[in-house]
This record gives structure tokens, sequence and C-alpha cells, in this order.
DNA sequence: CACATTAGTGAACACTTGTACACATCAGTA
DNA sequence: TACTGATGTGTACAAGTGTTCACTAATGTG
């Protein structure tokens, strides 16, 4: 019989989440993936399927938690690179690009997974995109820059701007991966909307009219 | 043998396409359905499918020329009950949100395609929105609201628009559809994502910092 | 070391799937 | 009226599906 060693714990279950994080990459859509085609894609015997996850919801559930550590990295290189308060955007739009070219995969099965066929998928992506317009609109209220906006309104724009640069994620993974001059337009378009809805946040309520 | 005539021309190709946004208004993906599935809801037999389609995608394709129709026939509503500049974000959210309840499955449709298997799709329902943003454009330039922005950044604040709008279709289809006061909070919502939009376009140039 | 638990395997099941084929019935036209 | 093409139906089949079962090897714990 095949070598049966499992050599380390969870080797499958991850094996069977990065297959199905390959397909989605391929192009296929996560609502359309079956048990039997991603056991084998991962190598894996269809059986092995079950001593991991109850059924592929269960396993997009576990991607959308690992999805959560991507993000989080995410932010954390973002803090940690965005030190001067003009390059704000550029940076931080940057970093969003090259962490979405760098984990195409996982950024597509977000944005599938917004609309997708999954109730508690879609309620889990969403509730990460909360969580990072809570911890943007907590950066942008320490490094006072947003001192003349109420909590509820600096909230709402945060909501904006994390959705806009959610929706360039459509736009990204339409392109191919090596096409720099598309991504280049992508970068600078998504910086420009957050521009935009910085000025309107910076005149909210000052000058409405 | 059942009944065989076809009353109407074209008449099965209308229920197979109904089939197919019955199931997505059910909560199913349209990636994940197969033709047995839609011919068995449309109650034709499956070989009838091939009269009309090649496969699914070809019918995701006619659909997204359905849902063309649907928007247009927004924007002509909306252009006709718009009357005051003022009154003009809050009505516009309004049609558009009851538009997306009246014609549920079709708006489900078009979330699930922007990140869809079928790359035809996807950049059909994408050409639907950049026409759609580039009519709002041409609809803002007639009313003078935007006189002292230029061409582009026009055009770049609809497109905006048009993207947060867009991305309300995931708050209002997670909703059920009775629950009204939910309703009442997306729509409030996407119109302040629109006024915040807007007053940044006001100052957009003229008060950039 | 003995033993329970975990994580792997292969065979089997009942069912569904996409698609092909031959045939029947309608509508329109020469 | 006879023909033609479009549209409908039923049958068939090979391939793929989710899931269950009994079995086996490796691992960690007493």
């Amino acid at each position: 019989m095949a070598d049966k060693q499992r050599r380390k714990p969870g080797e499958t279950r991850e094996k069977l989440m990065n297959a199905a994080l390959a397909l989605v990459g391929k192009g296929r859509h996560f609502a359309s993936l079956g048990i039997r085609e991603v056991t084998r894609q991962a190598g894996v015997v269809p059986t092995s399927f079950y001593r991991h996850f109850r059924n592929m919801d269960d396993l997009g559930l576990q991607l959308v938690d690992e999805l959560g550590l991507v993000l989080r990295k995410m932010m954390r290189e973002a803090r940690a690179n965005v030190l001067q308060a003009d390059k704000l955007i550029d940076e931080s739009v940057g970093i969003f690009i090259a962490h979405a070219r760098n984990n195409r995969s996982f950024f597509m099965f977000m944005a599938q997974g917004l609309a997708g066929e999954s109730r508690a998928v879609q309620e889990g992506i969403r509730s990460e995109m909360r969580y990072f317009a809570s911890e943007l609109a907590n950066d942008l209220r320490r490094l006072k820059l947003a001192d003349h906006l109420s909590d509820a309104d600096l909230d709402m724009t945060c909501d904006l701007v994390v959705r806009s640069v959610a929706f360039s994620l459509t736009d990204i993974l339409v392109i191919s991966p090596e096409d720099e001059y598309q991504e280049e337009q992508v970068r600078k378009r998504t910086a420009r909307f957050l521009q935009l809805i910085f000025v309107g946040a910076a005149n909210w309520k000052s000058h409405p009219d």
C-alpha cells in the first residue's frame, strides 16, 4: 500500500486547503469545487477529506480563518512601512497590491466569497473587512489624522475605504499577474479613489455643500 | 407523449434563464449550477437545453444581456424621478434599492458574476458598470453639477460611485427581503457613502489638503 | 511496553452528471 | 400540399459525484 506515514500532523489538511486554493487560483469558482476534485488535486484519497472537514463549506470557513492571518500580516507590514502621513495612501495601496499578487489565490477566494454560496463564509469575510476597517480607524485616530471627524463618521470613511480597496480586487484579479502596466493603472486608480475619499472626509461637515 | 407544442418562440429559452435565476435567487451560486439542474427547475427535458445554449457559460452571457436591460430601465426611472439636485443621492439610492429588491435574483447574479468563473460574464458585467458610470458622468455634466472637475476626474468620481453602490449589493442581498429596518440601514449608509464621495469631488483640487 | 487515538488507505454504494442519438411535432414557405 | 428547419421528447451511456465501511499504520500517553 502507498506509504501512509503522515510526516507532520495536519499535513494532509494543509494539502487539501492548498489544493482548493490552487484550483481557485486557476480560475475555478470555489462554489463549483467538489470533494473528489479537491482531494485529487491534493494527491489524496477522497476519504481523507472527511478526517479534516465535514464538507466543502467547512473547508471554506477554515480558509477564511487563514485569510484573516494573511490580512493581519498585511496590516502589520503597512503599519511598519507607512511612516509619513503624506505617503500613507500610496504606500498602503502598494502594499495591498503586492500582497494581492503574492497571495493571488487567497484574494481570489475572498472576492468570490463575498457573493458566494455559503452564508457562513460570506459573513466571515465581511467580518474580516469590518475588523480591517475598525483597525484602520484606530490608526487614523492615533495618528491624529482625523480629529475633526466624529467616531461614526470616521468609521464610515474607513468602511468606504476598505470597500473601495476590496473592489479593486476584481480589477487586479482579472489582469494577468505579469501585466505590470495594467497593475500600475489599477494601483494609480485605487490610490486616487482613496484620495478622493479622504478629501471628502477632510471637508466633511465643514463645507458640506 | 407530453404535449410538445411550443406556444411561443423562445418560451423554453426564457424558462431556462428564469430557472437559472430562480436557483441563484434561492442562494445557489451560478458557477455551481448544472445543465440538468437548470432544466429540471425549468420543467424541461435536459436535451432541450442545447437547443438554446451551448453550455452554462453561454446562458450566463445571455443573462448579462438581460441584466443590461434591467439596469437601463433603472437608469431611465432615476432620470425621470430625480428632478431636484439636492435630492439626487437619496432618490437614486432609493430607486437602486427598490430595483435590487424587485429583481433580487438578477442582482445576485450580478454580484456573483463580478468574481465569477466565466471570464466573459465577468467582462460583461464590468462593461455594464462602465457604461453606467459614463452615463452618470454625462448626466452630472448636463446638470452642471461638476463644472469644476476635469472629464477624467469626473469619470473617476462616477466610477467610484458606481462601485460603492455595487458593493452595497452584497449588503442588501444578505439581509432578508422582508427586513425593512436593515434595508433602511443599508439605504442610509449607501447614501452617506455617496455624499462623502461628492464632498470629496466638490473639494477636489480646490482644497486638496 | 501496551494501548487508545488519529490519520491514512481502497473498495463499494447509489446517484447525478454532461452529452449523443434517433425520433416526433410544430411553423413557415415554395 | 409537401418539404424543411427549428424545437421539443425519451432513451442510453460512460464518467464523475458524495459518502459509508472495514482495515491498517503511525503517534502520543499511561
